[in-house]
Formats: structure tokens, C-alpha cells, sequence
DNA sequence: AAAATTGTTGCAACTAAGTTGATTTTGGAG
DNA sequence: CTCCAAAATCAACTTAGTTGCAACAATTTT
């Protein structure tokens, strides 16, 4: 189900004229790899697993990437970011988090055609996406409860 | 726990089994009047305007309040929670918020039951609230630009 | 009424996550 | 290879919230 090999890193950086780094490919990838949205700090222990590497570039890399529509940044719950891939192959798809493990799992995207006109608000509002988080209680916090 | 008239913030802190203090009803009050949801440094102002006050009382009585259903804590954006008040006149809605003055409009609440089996995620998950966030430009900024 | 228990607030110090500005290093065009 | 704008680094800072403990207030017990 890995979708991110079709993704050419370098290629894409390239057609954003970013210069080819090393941190840049690696939170590219590490973010390619991941089954679901990611903090900065587990990008940042990944990367250094490998490298050395400071954090203030991860987060500057992480907002320019943000910026740019390249990664998307999730406000999950509490004060830490999530970020995941906005890639073609990874459109905007709805988040469950467990209100007791805080695991995120990616939902199936959803057809919010119908909905979607209420949700504008009042006339004159210009909405451009749709920020949907499921709450909840996770399967396996489940089995052990 | 019936308040089918408007909230008497008293009698609600009665029925939680919760003493009457200042810090509690202001925020209540300040909640109350609130056309959308605040962050807690507002909330503390407010207060501050008017007595002396620690910030660590607010923020313990916020939590207290969301854990007892009482208020909501919402993620927008950014590391600030914001609170709005979970009484009966106030059921759960979506948000929108400007992408470029920040500002938090509350939505009217919309039907999401033909959505809601599918945004369980696997089977297993047991959710139990949907949080909707409507980002984009709002009609004022829009007027400006 | 005094003492004990419980609940509430205040204060200082701390933490986590992220940001800023100044400086050094480096990718890649020429 | 050379050069320089772009990228990475470092220390210091900020913001939002948390923790532990002491002080105070309100009930309950004696």
C-alpha cells in the first residue's frame, strides 16, 4: 500500500527550486514512510539516528515545506504539531486519535460534497479545506480495557 | 441537571458538586458571553480586569471543566487551545478560521449521521466525537483584499 | 469553639515545542 | 574549481502550559 515510491523526492525538489539536501530528502522520505502523521520530534530522532542534525533546520525545512503545500501540518490535540506527506498519491483524508494511547490512524477520505456548502459559514466566507479528527477510543486500547 | 432555561452558572457548579468560587463563575461568565470560543490568556485578562488572579487557577479550573464535560478544548491551529462552553444551548459545531486574521467563526452544527460510520475508521474504534475545521479567508479579510 | 480534614488558590520553578538572529557551511551554477 | 546565495548550525529566547508545595479557606468532626 505504499504509495511514496511513485514519489520522486529529488525530482521534487527540484521543480520547487529547493537545492538537494540532506536533511530535505530525509524528512521527505522518513515522511514517505510513515504509515501516519508524524511530530517533529520523531522526524528529528529519525533523522539524527543517521546524521547529525539540529532541530531549528527540521523546523524551518517543515515550514517551508508547509508553505509550499508540500507536507501538510495536522493540529491534532494539545500543542504538538503532526505533519504527513501532501503528495499526489496522499490527498486530505480525515485523523482518529485515541483519547488514551494518542495514536493517529489516516481515515478513508470522505465525500463531503453535501455537507460541504453548510460548512462555508456565513456568505462571503472563502473556505479551502476541510479539517476533519475523529476522537475516540482505539481498537487496541479497547482490548486491553 | 435539567437547564432548560438559560445556564444559572451556580446552579451548574452546584450540581458538579463543585464549590461556588470567583475564578470559577468568571470564567463561566466570560465563556457565557463569548461569541466564539477563547484562548486561555483571554480569559485570564478578562479576569484580570477585574481581580487579581494566578494564571495556574485558570488553567487548572479549564481543565477541570473540560474534563467534566462542562467545556470544550479546541485545537485550531498553532499550540493555543481555545474554550467555548459545553452547556446544553451549546452543542458540539464546526469552526471556521481565517487563514490570514486568525479570527474563529463557530459554524452551525450539521447533520454528519450519513458520514459517521464511515469516519469510524476500522473496525474496533469506538468514536465518540467529530471535530470539523473550516480554514480558509474569511469575508472581512476578503473585503480587504 | 477548636481541631482536623478537604478543597482552592498562589507562587516559583520548570518543561516542551517551537522561534529568532547571528554566524558558518555548502550545493550547484557558472 | 570558484563563488555566493541558500542552507545549516548554535545559543538564546518565547510561549503556553505544568508541577510541587505552601498558604489559605471552607467544611466536618470532636
Amino acid at each position: 500500500m505504499d504509495m511514496s515510491d511513485r514519489c520522486d523526492f529529488r525530482q521534487w525538489l527540484a521543480s520547487q527550486g529547493l537545492k538537494l539536501t540532506a536533511v530535505r530528502l530525509a524528512v521527505l522520505e522518513i515522511l514517505g514512510a510513515a504509515s501516519c502523521a508524524l511530530r517533529a520530534k520523531e522526524i528529528l530522532e529519525v533523522i539524527r539516528s543517521r546524521r547529525r542534525v539540529n532541530k531549528v533546520t527540521v523546523y524551518r525545512i517543515l515550514e517551508d515545506f508547509c508553505n509550499r503545500g508540500m507536507v501538510r501540518r495536522l493540529s491534532l490535540e494539545g500543542r504538538v504539531s503532526h505533519y504527513e506527506l501532501a503528495c499526489e498519491h496522499r490527498p486530505p483524508h480525515p485523523h482518529f486519535q485515541c483519547h488514551t494511547c494518542r495514536e493517529v490512524q489516516c481515515l478513508e477520505p470522505v465525500p463531503l460534497t453535501r455537507v460541504w456548502t453548510e460548512l462555508q459559514g456565513p456568505v462571503g466566507n472563502r473556505a479551502d479545506h476541510i479539517d476533519i479528527r475523529v476522537e475516540g477510543l482505539c481498537h487496541k486500547c479497547r482490548e486491553e480495557a
